[in-house]
DNA sequence: GCTGGAAAATGAACGTGTTCGTAAATTTAC
DNA sequence: GTAAATTTACGAACACGTTCATTTTCCAGC
């Protein structure tokens, strides 16, 4: 397959640019570098493979990696970008509307058990490393794909809010941090286990859920005054 | 056989213990390393302290590091697990009985908010690094560290229960945990700013425990409407 | 005292991630 | 079409964490 010239036309005046040969080769050689850092990582673990064998195995040279990649963590947000971004919008359409919040939570993030469940060690890297990890290139992006989970709980929330599902009045988002703390601290839990499950996770999960929905006290101070 | 080997062995009274040359000149190092870490990690940060200047500062061989920590990340849990087991004993000193649990949270966390925003750099390093590390020399006595946290806390919510000050019959384990869950996360998202205030921290946590403690919804279905 | 053995200390050597000066590839200007 | 400019690819070189064979230090038994 050739370049073909016809991609070039510019087709209005600054609408999409038809992407170069540079943007091209660039866009190629990322994909073939995120499959084989994602095949070596899996094959091999984190530790153990090497920066040489990802740039062999993706036919590019030692130093260009680092053209995609700040470092060899920012790699694992190159494999997991894509992937997450697709498995927290799949989660977020998985809740109906009028279940109860738990319920719809649990939908939501059932798809990160499944998935993630299924690749423990890569997961393990990611959490480890997205802790204080704000500066690589990758990390940003991953960082706008967090915060499009915490809008939809945030959405969840106000909604369950608006129908008397939940009766707390208080900010949203600071409920929808609240969940997102939980969520965050229970699947680190339930990740560091050797082999993970996702429906035991997601028990888990649940079983806090309703921990924080319940509450722990009576009503607040509903007999005050 | 000497009586001086003898006496050595077991001092009946002496409040020194008499060590061995060997047992002591083990601690000293250790000391002097662990001094020299600290004081590595903080003025240059974690990645761009080498264990080489550590070993020079400690006057101790490249490889002595090895002998008192598994590798780079253990030398993190040698410098905090003593002063760990300090700051978490103090703030399970310092909750009063009959307090409010969340009164009782904040103050076992207060000390450890004070000390860890001391220094920020060092306690996002070890948060970071304890997540998914139970291997190393030092980690396995930094997790018995927190496991008498989260033991104290189960007490904590024990004990309320018992006198009614919360509801809640849930297993204190799972509440404990839950809980502890909250403190992690929260001191995650805390210690992650430029420059962490204690008192600010400590506010955010009260906050996110009395969301927890009031919950989202009436008691279950006694306000059925 | 001395001696054999065990525990600890050591730094040269190894393979790693990362840097950086240079070459190649592509685009832009003429 | 060609040259200049700019962006991308490259891998030798570097500094690092870690290993391990060797040396040194300590202690028990004479």
């Amino acid at each position: 397959m050739t370049a073909r010239s016809v991609s070039r036309k510019k087709p209005a005046r600054n609408a999409k640019p038809a992407l170069g040969l540079r943007e091209q080769n660039k866009l190629d050689k990322r994909e073939r570098i995120r499959a084989a850092a994602a095949e070596l990582f899996k094959r091999h673990g984190y530790g153990a493979a090497t920066m040489r064998q990802i740039a062999q195995r993706a036919h590019v040279g030692l130093g260009t990696l680092f053209n995609y990649a700040e470092d060899k963590r920012d790699l694992v947000f190159l494999i997991f970008n894509v992937e997450l971004a697709a498995i927290i919008d799949d989660g977020l359409k998985d809740s109906r509307p009028g279940d109860a919040l738990v319920t719809q939570l649990i939908a939501v993030f059932r798809s990160h058990y499944r998935h993630l469940g299924a690749k423990p060690e890569l997961t393990r890297i990611l959490l480890q490393e997205l802790t204080f990890y704000s500066a690589g290139k990758q990390a940003k992006s991953f960082l706008q794909i967090r915060q499009r989970l915490m809008d939809g709980i945030e959405q969840l929330v106000q909604a369950a809010q608006g129908d008397g599902r939940i009766l707390s009045k208080e900010d949203p988002e600071l409920i929808a941090r609240h969940l997102f703390f939980l969520y965050s601290a229970a699947i680190r839990w339930w990740i560091a286990a050797p082999r993970p499950d996702a429906e035991a996770g997601l028990d888990d999960l649940r079983c806090l859920l309703e921990l924080q929905i319940n509450g722990l006290s009576p009503a607040k101070r509903a007999a005050q005054a």
